[in-house]
Order: structure tokens, then sequence, then C-alpha cells
DNA sequence: TAGATTGTTAATCGATTAACAATC
DNA sequence: TAGATTGTTAATCGATTAACAATC
């Protein structure tokens, strides 16, 4: 697949084509023009039509688009047609609600192992998953082959740890931690900031009461 | 507050402004120039000046922004500055990993209970914080003020609790379901979607993975 | 074939950056 | 006052929408 260089925007919007997509193939649809997808998904017929191409021509004209075959395509897109695996840094709540969250693995996003500092947590399973004494990360990523990391600890030891998994060569971060990771170039971090998530509610929430 | 329409863009850097200027203001910083202020946060000194002269002049020619004053008007625009009461549908492992996240307390987000159908979680307390269940959800908010509803419950049940909350009148919901929520106009939904995040992140890891 | 709908180019719109006069 | 830095206008850049020729 040849890549331009392509817009984070656009990037965003492709999780929710797929989601669309998987819907329609769960209600059998065969296919569907992107005029009838913009008006499910609330968005212009012309921006799905220009998202698409980016990646290539997966239209008919006169007939829209095969509706299995837009969904493989843009899996592939994703990178979600081939297996991830994951470890979690953080074995707290939220490290075991991702844990025990199966709709990961239906993707393809495997977790191997839990990292913990906690005596209390290290040794115990969730879900089959061992949680393993953060000592013993670097002797767990020279041995297994791990595509993803993700962070759920406080924010006071996110940036020591990062260095750590980055000093193992770790290619991706999945960040819960609320600051911005310095990492190297070639390794990428995706966000999760509940805090400023849940901030941009409250800002909502706030124009609509001066709205009246 | 006089407010214009905001572009989205801006009031998703706004929890991120509010962010570093709580960590210079724990530094003791007094004031910091937009130059300053944008090598840190990786922006342009242009867009931090162009996004805060959306809400009003903070700044004093030849000095820059004092980090408090600046600190405390972010979170009276982002709305953080009041109390935000709040409940938890789904008392299962996200739910409870939320509500024992102090750190929405600290910043004036209460959680006040939290609902379930589940016989196991019901009236049990998770930090003080009662399992109610789901039954009592219409009874309950016409008792409290409730602001902001988390809907942390599987995408299935998700749109019918919705209906039910919006025909109590709730005014805000934070979700955590993979779908997209059918609301009035007056009702504001915050999406969280973990699966479209992670998917970005494998996007981004196929897309260094064929630049080799 | 005629109708439908894509892929793609052109036009518009909005957001970001640059520049600078105002002013502390 | 002179220097620094804002607030704001103007210029640029990029993303979205519209239009339509290509083609199934």
């Amino acid at each position: 697949m040849e890549r331009k260089e392509i817009s984070n925007a656009v990037i965003k919007r492709l999780p929710r084509y797929h989601r669309y997509l998987g819907e329609l193939l769960e209600n059998g649809v065969e296919r569907i023009s992107s005029n009838d997808l913009s008006e499910k998904m609330s968005v212009t017929a012309s921006q799905i039509r220009q998202d698409l191409n980016n990646f290539g021509g997966f239209g008919q004209q006169g007939y829209g688009y095969n509706v299995e075959y837009l969904y493989n395509e843009i899996a592939k897109i994703l990178g979600i047609d081939r297996r991830n695996n994951m470890i979690i840094i953080g074995g707290g709540n939220f490290g075991q609600a991702l844990t025990n969250y199966s709709n990961f693995e239906r993707r393809g996003f495997m977790i191997q192992a839990i990292f913990d500092i906690s005596p209390d947590r290290i040794g115990k399973n969730v879900r089959n998953i061992p949680t393993l004494d953060m000592t013993e990360l670097e002797s767990f990523l020279s041995e297994h082959e791990i595509d993803i990391a993700v962070l759920t600890i406080p924010k006071h030891a996110a940036q020591e740890v990062t260095d750590r998994l980055v000093s193992c060569g770790i290619g991706a971060i999945w960040n819960f931690a609320h600051l911005d990771l310095k990492v190297p170039d070639e390794v990428v971090v995706e966000n999760v900031h509940l805090s400023e998530s849940l901030m941009q509610l409250s800002y909502r929430i706030s124009e609509k009461r001066e709205q009246g």
C-alpha cells in the first residue's frame, strides 16, 4: 500500500467508518453508496469519498462500495488485520479494566502480561494474564515480541517507565497517564487523557448553561 | 463571559493549556510569555494568543501572562471552577476504575452513585459510593442534582439507558460505550471511544513499519 | 443504453501562522 | 523612555465541500 502524507483528521475518521461498515455487514447489507453512508454517519458524501481515495479506489461507479470489501480494506489500512501484542504497565483499576475488556482481543490486540510494583498484585492473574514484577520488564521484552505498551500508571512514574520501554525498543505506547511523554521520533504515542475529555464536556455544559 | 462560536479545535487545547499552567504554578513560576509557553508545549505562540483571545485579553503587553491568573481564568472557561455531580451507569471494571480515580474529585467532579443491574454489585460500596439498582435511576435523578451521567455499559444497552437519562432531563453524558448516541440538541455528549484510539495507534504503527 | 455513483479537480471555507501596531 | 510582548489584522495553509467528467 503506497502512502502519501495522510492528515490526522482522516485517520481519526477511519475507525468510525470501520465501525459503521461492521454494523452494515452484521445487518447483511451488501453494498452502500457514499451518499447513504453519509446520511447514516452525519458526514458529507464528499468527505467519505475523499477520505477513502487517500488510500485507493475502493468503489465502483454506478454501484457504490461493497460493504464487506471496504470493511476489510479499512481494517488493513488501520493495521487491525494482524495481531498486536500488548503489555500493560500498571495493574491498578484501569489496567485491570483494560485487561478484562475482551473486545480488544477480538480485534487482535492481545495482552501478554501486566507489570506492577505492588507485591499485592504481582503473581496474580487477571483473565489468565500474569502480573509480573516491574523489575522483569527488560527481560520479558527481550524474550517476547511486544508491539504496544499500555501505560496505566501515575503521572510521576510515567516518563521513567517510558524511557525504559524505549531503551528496550518498544515501538508504540498507549498512554493513559496525564502528561505528554517524551519519546524519540521512531516511537508512536497515542494519548487517552480522560481528564481532558471530561473538561471538554464541562466546557460544553457551561456553554449550554450560558445560552440558557 | 461573552462567547462567540468557539471552534472545537480551540476547546480541545484548553485543558492542555490548563495542565501546563498548573505545572508552572506548582513550580512557582509567576509569569510566562506566549513564546516561552509555546516552546514548552510545542505549539506556536501565535496559536496560544489566538486561542486565549477568543475569551478575552488575559495578558499584558511587555509582561506576558500571570500564570496563576490565567490558570484560574481557563478553569472558569472550562467550567471546572464549580462542582459537577456525576453518576456512573455500569458498575463493571471501567465504572469502578473511574470511581476509584480520585483525580476527578480534586477537580470538582463528584461521583454520587453507581447504577447497575447485577445483584452481585447492587448494595456494595465503592469508596463509600453506593451501587444502586438501575430501577432506582429515575427516582434518584428526581431527588438529586446530577450534571453528568457516565456510561460504562455495553453497547447494546447504551441507547435505551440514554433515552431514560434524557427523559429525566440529564444535560450531559460522558459516553464510554462504542456507539454514537442519539440525543436531543440540548444534551451534550462527549465520547471516549477506546477502540478507536487503539486503532489510530495501530495505524501509526503500520505507517512506521512501511516506512522501514 | 441510461442511470447511478464514483474518483478527482476546483471552489470554498476555516484554522493556523505571520506580521505589526498598540501598549504596558 | 526603550524593550518586550500582547492583541489583532492580514496572509497562508490545509481541510472540507461542491461540481462534474469518467465509467460501471
